[in-house]
DNA sequence: TGTTTATCCTATTAAATCTATAGGGTAATT
DNA sequence: AATTACCCTATAGATTTAATAGGATAAACA
């Protein structure tokens, strides 16, 4: 399931690209109009910052803006800075890779087998759109 | 993220078919294979049984086996009982679809419209393996 | 220079979900 | 009758997620 935070992490992400120009835009105006928690999307929005999406400004006109052109950004990077790792299970992670502490050996695990193939259907969506792809 | 559910029924299911015989196999020696807590594998298998993928035996020489030729157990099945939804958001789910609380027009949404391409892909892997095509 | 505006940051709590265990009941075999 | 092994409900512990609280910092503007 996906989290809430990153759920509204791709909706704030959509509503500054959809935005004409490149001004800074309040948290509170993304709040109101995308329906979300204004101090849990204060968070998210400070995550998106500093991980290099999202530059930001204080003081009155201050708010946040996109850094890079919408069409410069992947789902991949998106994803994986909000919601974590694509695969479902650790031992298919690019980016997470992490053991089983059970399964010997993953050459015999029918869990990674599948799981694998379900890893690579997603990333090859994520690969294929940016931000300014899945804007409506 | 994989429930540990999700993954120890699929291992259970996995060893079940990879028997030479359909004879009827203890709990205790799939848990003990599997490395999976005998109590927790338990409940699996139950719900395994409640939702026709099993059938059991009491007594002496009782334990769980398949009803149906791996061949015939497709994933998309197994994951919906076991884990639920395949979609990570229910507005693209399609046997546990819900309205968003917040988002007022679906086709409008950003989210939306990137989560039913990576639902899509996921369910075209899950369509085409049985249980059969993950056997190692 | 002082007030207002708006982001920055840490800590904490509330809620939900997941994982596992406890403890006994039931049915079949020998 | 004794043993074996599944059946079933309830509950506790652990982890994660979602949200809130409360103030610190920095920029704009009169």
């Amino acid at each position: 399931m996906l989290s809430k935070k990153t759920k509204y992490g791709l909706k704030a992400l959509t509503y500054l690209a959809s935005r004409p120009d490149k001004e800074p835009v309040q948290i509170a105006e993304i709040a109101e109009h995308e329906n979300i928690s204004q101090k849990f999307l204060e968070s998210i929005l400070l995550s998106l910052r500093k991980t290099g999406f999202l530059g930001s400004k204080k003081g009155k006109g201050g708010g946040y803006y996109l850094i890079k052109d919408a069409s410069e950004i992947p789902m991949t990077t998106v994803i994986r800075v909000l919601e974590g790792p694509i695969a479902m299970v650790p031992c298919v992670s690019l980016n997470f890779y992490e053991k089983c502490d059970d399964c010997p050996d993953e050459n015999e695990c029918s869990v990674h087998k599948l799981m694998l193939m379900v890893r690579d259907s997603a990333l090859e969506v994520y690969r294929n759109n940016t931000l300014a792809d899945i804007l409506t």
